[in-house]
RNA sequence: GCCAGAGUAGCUCAGUGGUAGAGCACUUCCUUGGUAAGGAAGGGGUCGGGGGUUCAAUUCCCCCCUCCGGCUCCA
């Protein structure tokens, strides 16, 4: 007998050689029926799989991550045979669950292409196969074996693959005609798979290198339950009305122009307007907090970037040197605002008793992202960053750095961004080459920031190889509309360009000092934050945001002239307000400028004008009652009071 | 940059080897109405750009540009 841990340390007593989904069956048909796969141990195993000694078990349904990620993952398989069939001699990559769903790398061979009008029959044939209820089988081969297997078969990318593999460790995955190298777990059979849907194809180089062959993925998801499908494919659907492209369109917040040239954004005046509006509450809230603002020029000498360092990481990859026509001096359109700053610093002496010294810049810079990268507003050419750097001792470093993760914590909870993660970005071990500096400060960064992050109850994930070239930092993450994560805010140490710029202050004992250097931002960027704030809220943004705060609608053109007295007293006071006086009934009025999510709608009739009031309507929420002109003033000021400060 | 798809009116999209259409928006007129679409008329397109095939190309072919989905990249 061996002895079974639950997740609710309850203790229960079966054979040797049971398995999960024969413990599920004892425990109830129903659970059985829904078991998806089972941790044992701690480590994900095939339900099938036979049990021998004493083990902590928790089964897996389709709400636990790893119930969905066996299902999802035999899919994959599934779609690969569904492949293998169709193109007979297709070779397979690799083909894992993710997210959301699951993809398979594949090559169809030369000269064959797989498009995006065959996926509908790829996904027919997988919805055969599923039908017949196929059982997946697990086995376990030697190196010798599979090499031969796969090499037989002529897919070059698995027996690659299994080169790198320990023998002893190998093995693969059967269901009906198809055989895949695999490391598990998998359904016990195909038969919870009702739903499935195939939704995209897109190249991936193989192994993610560039240099070699690209192969085609095809993505899909498949669900237990028909329903659960539409539910997803309608998720999709009112993602793309949350899509910040079409909002910035509909809202007429901002453009591109060819003629301009791609990745440079367009801001017109409503968008505009959100963006000072984030600009100026953000300085004030900086100010309140030490720093000092300061304006430095688009351009910069290529020299700056030599000392800088970027040149020689980045020059070949940027926008090109401009050259003067008369000295034949070169200037590079900046690609950040940190060097012109150190240059600031280095413009006036520094006493140990000044620092920390922190220099604000709402910073437009140039990047030749790569034309295939760009994207909407969240990936561009030309942006302003709200860009800070903290000049400090060594000893100020910790302090300054946990008072950075305060204040990017408290601008997220003013604007509602609760769903984000924090990311240790750390130098890749292996690579080391690829950074400058010396592993010494190295070492000392990241403990610093890790333990910050640490002492500040910050929950983050690590990443190994996400550093930037001259240090590591701690990156703030938030999703878009359809689960797509964007780094915005980041706080990143550096013992580089202090050197470099030769940074001193003067200390306590008359000597010399290098300060460190903490580069961050909040926003990430004016363009990426407003973007995502798009699609957080659906373009119904806060009150302090909105570009426009109310519309007055006359009910008959007969109310234009008190409407017009209105709009004054609104506009007087600060409150950016419109007038629909078009001859259209009260109720198309109310509906065009509530699909333009203006936050208030006044509407004047008879009775407004008789009791000089105003009839308040909320965006989204219907009839307030009414109100005098005055009240509704001090009540929109109130609110706005109340959004940004707590 | 790479793989695949797309580009027709301001927007969303039909359509065709014989130089184009709908809905919404816009303009004018009628209507002067009380909390999510009143009615009528009208203006508006070098069918992304450039070549080619053809008597004729928005439609077929080639090149380029841009956009969408990914990959790589991301100071």
């Amino acid at each position: 007998m061996i002895k079974i841990t639950f997740p609710d340390s309850s203790v229960r007593e079966y054979n040797s050689g049971i398995n999960s989904l024969q413990i599920a069956e004892q425990i109830s048909p129903r659970l059985a029926k829904e078991v998806l796969s089972a941790t044992v141990n701690g480590e994900t195993w095939d339900l099938t799989r036979p049990i021998i000694s004493d083990a902590t078990l928790k089964l897996n349904k389709w709400d636990d991550e790893e119930g969905k990620h066996a299902f999802w993952h035999s899919s994959a398989h599934l779609m690969a045979e569904a492949l293998e069939s169709l193109y007979p001699g297709i070779k397979f990559g690799i083909g894992p669950a993710i997210e959301n769903g699951f993809y398979y790398d594949v090559d169809p061979g030369d000269g064959k292409v797989i498009t995006d009008a065959d996926l509908i029959t790829i996904e027919n044939r997988m919805k055969e196969l599923a039908s017949k209820n196929l059982t997946y089988k697990r086995q376990d081969i030697s190196k010798k074996e599979a090499l031969e297997l796969f090499s037989n078969k002529g897919d070059e990318y698995k027996t690659e693959l299994i080169s790198e593999l320990e023998d002893g460790t190998i093995t693969i995955y059967s269901q009906g005609n198809f055989t895949d190298l695999c490391r598990g777990p998998h359904l016990p059979s195909t038969e919870p798979m009702k739903a499935i849907k195939l939704l995209s194809i897109a190249g991936a180089y193989w192994r993610g290198n560039e240099n070699r062959k690209m192969l085609t993925r095809i993505y899909g998801i498949t669900f237990p339950k028909q329903k659960l499908l539409d539910d997803y494919l309608v998720f999709l659907e009112e993602a793309k009305r949350r899509d910040h492209r079409r909002i910035g369109k509909e809202l007429e917040l901002f453009t591109f122009s060819q003629k301009v040239g791609m990745g440079l954004p367009l801001w017109m005046p409503k968008g505009s307007d959100i963006r000072q509006n984030l600009i100026s509450y953000l300085t004030s809230v900086l100010r309140k907090r030490g720093y000092k603002i300061v304006t430095t020029p688009h351009i910069g000498n290529v020299n700056l970037y030599k000392t800088s360092g970027h040149y020689e990481k980045y020059g070949a990859d940027s926008f090109q040197p401009i050259s003067t026509p008369q000295e034949g001096e070169q200037f590079m359109l900046k690609p950040m605002n940190c060097p012109h700053h150190c240059e600031i610093y280095n413009a006036t002496p520094h006493s140990y008793k000044d620092l920390p010294l922190r220099m604000a810049e709402f910073g437009t810079v140039y990047r030749y992202e790569q034309s295939g990268e760009l994207h909407g507003l969240t990936r561009v050419r030309s942006f302003t960053q709200d860009d800070a750097h903290h000049f400090c001792r060594q000893d100020q470093l910790r302090e300054e750095f946990k008072s950075i993760i305060d204040l990017i914590l408290y601008i997220f909870k003013i604007l509602n961004f609760n769903d984000f993660t924090a990311q240790v970005s750390l130098r890749d071990p292996e690579n080391k080459q690829k950074y400058i500096g010396s592993d010494e400060n190295w070492e000392k960064a990241e403990r610093d920031i890790i333990e910050a992050a640490a002492e500040k109850n910050l929950k983050t994930t690590v990443a190994l190889g996400e550093a930037a070239f001259y240090g590591p930092k701690l990156d703030f993450m938030v999703k878009d509309a359809i689960g797509r994560k964007w780094q915005l805010g980041t706080i990143q140490v550096d013992y580089n360009l202090p050197e470099r710029f030769e940074l001193t202050y003067n200390g306590s004992d008359n000597q010399k000092h290098r300060p460190v250097m903490i580069h961050r931002t909040i926003f990430g960027s004016m363009e990426r934050f407003v973007a995502v704030l798009i699609e957080n809220s659906a373009g119904k943004f806060p009150l302090w945001l909105a570009p426009e705060k109310a519309v007055i609608l006359p009910i008959s053109e007969k109310f234009n002239d008190y409407a017009g007295k209105v709009l004054e007293i609104l506009n007087n006071s600060d409150i950016c307000t419109l007038i629909d006086e078009r001859s259209e009934k009260i109720g198309k009025k109310i509906r065009d400028n509530e699909l333009k999510r203006i936050p208030y709608l006044l509407i004047i009739g008879e009775k407004e004008v008789e009791n000089g009031t105003i009839a308040v309507r909320k965006q989204g929420e219907g009839d307030k009652g009414s109100m005098k002109t005055e009240e509704f003033v001090s009540f929109i000021q109130e609110e706005i009071k109340k959004e940004i400060a707590f």
